[in-house]
DNA sequence: TGCTATTGAATTGTATACAATATTTTGAGA
DNA sequence: TCTCAAAATATTGTATACAATTCAATAGCA
């Protein structure tokens, strides 16, 4: 809900993006513009419209003469969005613990619940989404729009970059990370609250299995060992 | 010359972003799309994308039926802006210290060289270029995308903002700050970087008169004191 | 069988036509 | 001469037509 445009486009919009966020579209899956015509049911000025918002966000990718696929970030990438986050986000949460309300802190800590209840009953979709919201809420508390709107999209392109890099077996990054934070914010522990959302950021950052090349799709880097063994032979 | 889309776009859509940011289009300006068309050769279809484009920069506003015209910010949106650029760039401008070659410093020296020759001339638009230029050089230097495109957009809404809010006489916020930020950042001294462009942007911001409201284009709070008398007569 | 070239279908890029909405102009009445 | 209403004009919003490009399937050849 980012830039408001006509109520139509903003819909299909959030539609989209919610789908992203949630991994229900992945990185590479293919947008055909008539196909989200006839799911939407408006014309291909409309969709070409939210697909140029949405390549803005860089969670599209926008390939001339070749359509719109969702977006891939490489490593290298991902580590720019880490960054890029740490240096928002520990600036953003030093400025809501300094104007975190009792409201505020009752809505963070709603979220959290309902972040746990999701993981509890096994909706991954459900507990990326509550994180994003999270990270988006303490923005809002913050009260600083550039930079709200900047996390919003680097929160999606986060999602982006867990379903490329998230280690096999591995669950989210969950501990108790986020109530922690909850309560120093509550506290108003500027410092504190800082400094956790740091560790919290680099925590995430370090789950990711970015020193694996994004060549797990590459088969020849997959079976590197047979071909060797056929060189060697 | 952000997010690339085909070459004809990006070349109109860089054509009015530079007008925007040497304030030869001002705040509130209409642009009508018949008259884009004639003038760079292309169909309503590209010029609204690019319009699209620039309304998502917060460099334009898409009046819905009504038409585009050159944003103006409110005093509280550029309070909002300058809190957003400090944050940014005082973490951007100790990274780009830690990472700035000699290359790199002789690229921030001849910006600042020519912005002082364009002040020294009395070329206003190629001052704001120039200055604008300096501190989105210091954020490639960094090293950081998302930030460097975030603080191109700040950048432009700052030039709006001093077309707006500049106090009459006022002749840009000189003095030697970027002549003092090139030789720490030169010098790799990190936390006097970070506190010459905190102390920078202050200062910039401190230039502005937000505190009076943008009423001074409203009739009734001009002559505010003639309606006064009126109504106690 | 495996590889390349060619044809046909599908998809995207751009311009344009038409409908809906604003804005300006005109004219009537006071 | 001024104000308000109504028509005329201009501008924007959406869908669609057509051209250009890419992708897929088939056929030809080694």
């Amino acid at each position: 809900m980012a830039n408001r445009q006509s109520p139509q486009d903003d819909w299909i919009y959030n539609q989209v993006f919610a789908a992203i966020l949630e991994q229900r579209l992945i990185p590479g899956a293919k947008l055909k513009e008539v196909a989200l015509c006839d799911i939407f049911g408006v014309s291909r000025t409309t969709i070409r419209r939210v697909l140029l918002r949405l390549s803005l966000d860089k969670v599209v990718e926008l390939r001339p003469n070749r359509g719109a696929v969702i977006a891939e970030p490489l490593a290298d990438d991902v580590r720019q969005i880490f960054a890029a986050r740490r240096l928002l986000e520990n600036g953003v949460v030093a400025d809501a613990a300094r104007h975190c309300t009792k409201s505020d802190s009752t809505t963070l800590k709603e979220i959290v619940a309902r972040e746990n209840a999701c993981i509890g009953s096994g909706d991954r979709s459900g507990a990326i989404r509550q994180s994003g919201e999270f990270h988006l809420e303490i923005a809002r508390i913050a009260g600083n729009t550039p930079l709200h709107e900047l996390l919003r999209q680097l929160v999606a392109q986060t999602s982006l970059a867990i379903a490329l890099y998230e280690a096999p077996g591995h669950l989210l990054c969950v501990e108790d990370d986020h109530q922690d934070i909850v309560t120093a914010v509550s506290a108003g522990e500027v410092e504190k609250s800082a400094a956790l959302m740091e560790a919290h950021l680099r925590n995430c950052e370090s789950e990711l299995r970015l020193e694996t090349p994004e060549e797990t799709n590459d088969l020849r880097a997959v079976f590197a060992d047979l071909l060797k063994d056929r060189i060697s032979a």
